[in-house]
RNA sequence: GGGCGCUUCGCAUAGCGGCAAUUGCAUCUGGCUGUAGACCAGACGUCUUUAUGACUACGGGGGUUCGAGUCCCUCAGCGCCCA
């Protein structure tokens, strides 16, 4: 079980502090949430995870049960044990990847609609390499190709052996450019899966409710409403986030109005820097990116000057630490820019855990200055 | 002294009469928000009214041809072999 205290609310926003008591440890709210999503936050060892200052991890059902499966999870004492990393964790239920190997992979596009698109997603269609049906999806898996099926009572069947603190329910997260039929439609069944998670889980694991209903208002509401009337634990919000960071926040509001002021809420998948203080002062309590690990491996540092792509050569020279102002292992021990962009352009490993330090270590501690703003009045 | 071979966009390569010309690396740019992806995409001779456009280009010079990076002659540089 967990449980959740909001210890300050703000009087400019909808911000607050909360304390969040998992039994793997606690968490100051709000909190940013690194993704692990094969049981590993990649190019990280455990122990350097827990030098990040990270709180709570993201790890994925969907991955997990095609490999190693389950029971390997179980059989090694639960994600925790699994991992060597005794923290808080959370389990995405595969309803992601419901979208992101299904419609995402179809057209080419994430959660957030870049460029407009004059392709639309309607009632009735479904994704080349997936069938979503009322039990769940059929899936293809990656590894080997063979079928398998993810529905509300297998997510939650997968999710009890991983034995993370905090799971969640199964949904199917729409795309951006399906039209209102087919979210609502959607949503609906999400709604459906939403009440079957809730009969079929048995153990004490917390479980989240996530609320759908794309771009549209309405569906934001009607969704936030049904979500939040049920007996969850906590309550995520996920799906897309439109074309532009001002819906993004429009969107919490509809929704954050409609959920259980008590209870913890957890944004899904958004966390950009710019986005941390809008997210925060709506009142998201936690949020987990993959930016900060994935961007890493993409040769990009972020710093208090903006982000720095290490890839380019003018950095070869560059014998200042990723950020002057940073105190993390990898800027505090000497390790330069221009060292690092050797290694990046050499093709090497070693960089690719040196940026991913440092980038989770930064996004905690800016997480952490945002916590302090709360705390002082400020944000 | 003689013989053979090589010289193409930063480097390395392809090309064997219709070519602004292949591929890799490098370089630069763009993308990535509940991670299949240490990834993907684009540009990479110059110019402009960005086009089934102009100009300049495959070591230098000359020639054959409607047309030459491609064939011939010659010069230069590099390499190998025989003296």
């Amino acid at each position: 079980m967990i449980t959740f205290k909001v210890i300050k609310k703000s009087r400019k926003s909808k911000a607050r502090l909360g304390v969040l008591k998992t039994p793997h440890g606690t968490v100051q709210t709000p909190a940013f949430v690194p993704v692990a999503t094969q049981a590993a936050v990649k190019a990280m060892t455990s122990e350097d995870v827990l030098r990040t200052n990270t709180q709570m991890l993201i790890t994925n059902t969907f991955h997990l049960h095609i490999r190693p499966g389950e029971k390997t999870v179980k059989a090694a004492g639960g994600i925790q044990k699994f991992m060597n990393l005794p923290k808080p964790f959370m389990t995405d239920s595969g309803g992601f990847q419901v979208f992101s190997l299904g419609f995402g992979k179809d057209f080419g596009m994430g959660k957030m609609l870049k460029n407009k698109s004059a392709e639309q997603i309607t009632t009735g269609q479904q994704p080349k390499l997936l069938k979503i049906s009322e039990r769940g999806v059929l899936f293809r898996a990656y590894t080997d190709g063979r079928e398998m099926f993810l529905g509300p009572k297998e997510s939650i069947r997968i999710q009890e052996a991983l034995g993370a603190d905090i799971i969640l329910a199964f949904d199917e997260c729409t795309s951006p450019i399906a039209d209102h039929e087919y979210t609502k439609r959607s949503m609906e069944r999400t709604h459906r899966w939403a009440d079957v998670c809730l009969r079929e889980k048995k153990s004490r694991q917390a479980l989240y409710g996530i609320v759908q209903g794309g771009k549209f208002k309405d569906l934001r509401i009607a969704s936030a409403k049904f979500i939040g009337s049920r007996p969850f634990d906590g309550f995520a919000i996920g799906g897309e986030f439109g074309d532009d960071k001002k819906i993004m926040t429009k969107m919490l509001r509809w929704v954050m109005q409609e959920l259980p002021e008590e209870k913890p809420r957890h944004l899904l998948g958004i966390g950009y820097l710019e986005d941390m203080p809008k997210i925060i002062a709506e009142g998201v309590d936690t949020f987990d990116c993959i930016v900060p690990t994935h961007y890493a491996r993409r040769g990009v540092a972020f710093t208090s000057v903006g982000e720095l792509n290490m890839m380019n050569t003018k950095f070869l020279n560059d014998r200042k630490p990723l950020d002057p102002k940073c105190g993390c292992e990898v800027c505090a021990n000497g390790y330069t820019r221009s060292y690092i962009t050797h290694l990046l352009k050499a093709r090497e490993i070693t960089p690719l855990r040196l940026l991913t330090f440092h980038n989770l270590f930064f996004f905690n501690q800016y997480v952490a200055s945002l916590r302090d703003a709360v705390r002082r009045g400020k944000l």
